[in-house]
DNA sequence: CTGTTAGCGCTTTCAA
DNA sequence: TTGAAAGCGCTAACAG
């Protein structure tokens, strides 16, 4: 591999010369910058990032933590996070946190060692002053999918509480006045603000919040199966089921079939995210749309504005509101 | 941020004897490794992974290439070489090629530059040479899901045809003749090589393949309803259909809903990857398991032991072999 | 077992 | 507009 220094030479120039051409930023005589141009393309010249990062205090490195590597929530982030920031010539170093404390914090240390620029967190399990904490340390803090006042103008989320309003909303409409509800682990914020839109919407159509109905899920398939199991076993009547995800929606509904309750004719289902394959349930599943990939794009642009002061990225925007997408799993009450 | 040099200090050694600690391998005496250890605490000491990478020309990064970001098939190989490399300590970068031999080629020089020590890469538009040439250079390569002979023991990858084969043997020996089949797109070598077990199949039982019931799709689920609404307004009939992976069987089930087609009672699917949701479809689909995350281990293991020297990984296995993963999608024919 | 001393490849003053 | 030179924070001979 050549090294800056062999393109000197070739060039008959300064170290200092090549370094300018390289970064664009001074100006250099057009005569200069062609030899140094030909050196370097004869050469083969490729600059070592490594170096660049230590000499330059800027390892254009931005690092991501999402609470899991598989599953279409995180996959749709990730997908927008990269492709802004590779774009502009930044790499991303993905970690997982698996929504457990210990293992987010581990997981931002390790981004912290490698000396990322920025850090872009969908932190679950770590506390607000952790964060805050982080947050006047060298790296750059961005928090997606939460919000934190002292920092807000970092944070970008969806408004749970609305999600989960029109959810439980659009069953209301329907005429269903039983609404069952199996609800994400209730130590997240997102699953406690989705409840209380819930809770809100009921409260509007008067009717009492009823105890029983509701289920503590965690987010996976299994639970949602689990859910409707123990909800059924229980014998209360519901006649519409929200979950606070799509993937708890597909497991009620794989159980539900096996219970022989037919799916949306005696019992409608509601989901959250409206993540990939939500449509490739059957029924086709309604759901409220969680604008993740906007999200990804908001906190990705944020980043190249205000950290590598990157010109022309509009400011985004820092609240995002979902909306209801109506397919086949609501039906009107019975 | 405390530097080295500040630990040598504050402990009364030498900035040689603060880096022995540190990496642990040359013999330190008790007492001066104590000094040592409690001046970085004092000093909340945290190596600069940057300047350690410049020195030591090792950058404790491997690179990592998948097609896209989301997606099941993918999210499950993040998730375990993330895993397995972050345990030992080195960094996994990210990126997307999207199937598309410019892009990836892109997301290759970009590892590249980044001095990745190794690159994982599930490349599918780059041709055989590139590979090989690249091989030549001074990252590491190792490739999932193809097999070059000319660096063999650096691919970890299913035996595809066999998986083709077992799809179409099963659907056989349930009794159905006339088997249709979507394949991917068959520019990629699993795609053909899934076609091929396809054929294999249908030759042992004396069936002549019939071009006419084979549609050529992308491997996305959209591809899975076109290709299933093409074979049926072509009237050919078929009793069983075989997709070459889960999401193009989930969308061709969609499909048949839609025009009426009972499953399995009327037409029975098969998938390929075995892919988490393939169990939450309706009915449960019958697929083929490629056991993904076993290769992402094999390539995560054999970095650690041949890229970092560690000892105690078990040399892994380059071929994984399918298997056939009977559930509800699949019944005898009519 | 420990210290001295060159670098690793690049950026960035400071002068010229 | 260009060059000289001092680092960035760490590793790794080489001596002692």
């Amino acid at each position: 591999m050549a090294t800056i220094y062999e393109v000197s030479k070739a060039a008959g120039v300064s170290l200092a010369t090549v370094s300018r051409v390289m970064n664009g930023n001074v100006r250099v005589s057009e005569r200069t910058r062609n030899k140094v141009l030909k050196a370097m393309t004869e050469l083969g010249y490729k600059p070592n990032a490594i170096a660049q990062s230590l000499a330059s205090n800027c390892s254009n490195s931005v690092g991501l933590l999402v609470s899991a590597l598989h599953g279409s929530f995180f996959g749709d982030m990730m997908s927008t996070v990269e492709d802004v920031l590779r774009r502009a010539g930044k790499h991303v170093v993905i970690t997982a946190g698996h929504s457990d404390e210990e293992q987010e914090k581990q997981a931002i240390e390790f981004l912290l060692d490698r000396r990322c620029d920025a850090l872009i967190l969908h932190a679950e399990a770590v506390s607000d002053e952790y964060l805050l904490e982080l947050a006047k340390g060298d790296a750059q803090i961005i928090l997606i999918n939460r919000k934190i006042d002292a920092m807000s103008e970092r944070c970008f989320y969806t408004d749970n509480e609305l999600g989960g309003y029109l959810a439980t909303k659009a069953a209301l409409d329907a005429g269903h006045k039983d609404i069952a509800y199996i609800s994400g682990p209730l130590f997240k914020g997102d699953a406690k603000e989705r409840l209380a839109g819930h809770q809100r919407a009921l409260a509007e159509a008067n009717i009492t919040f009823n105890d029983a109905l509701l289920v503590e899920g965690g987010y996976h398939e299994a639970e949602g199966a689990q859910g409707l199991e123990q909800l059924y076993r229980a014998k209360h009547k519901f006649s519409a089921l929200i979950c606070a995800n799509d993937e708890m929606a597909s497991g009620a509904m794989t159980a539900a079939r096996e219970l022989g309750i037919a799916i949306p004719e005696q019992l409608s289902i509601i989901g959250f995210d409206n993540v990939l394959f939500a449509r490739y349930l059957y029924p086709k599943l309604t759901t409220i749309d969680n604008p993740i990939r906007l999200m990804g794009e908001a906190a990705a642009h944020w980043v190249l504005a205000h950290v590598y002061q990157q010109r022309g990225v509009a400011e985004p925007r820092n609240l995002f509101a979902p909306s209801l997408v109506a397919r086949d799993s609501l039906v009107s009450a019975p």
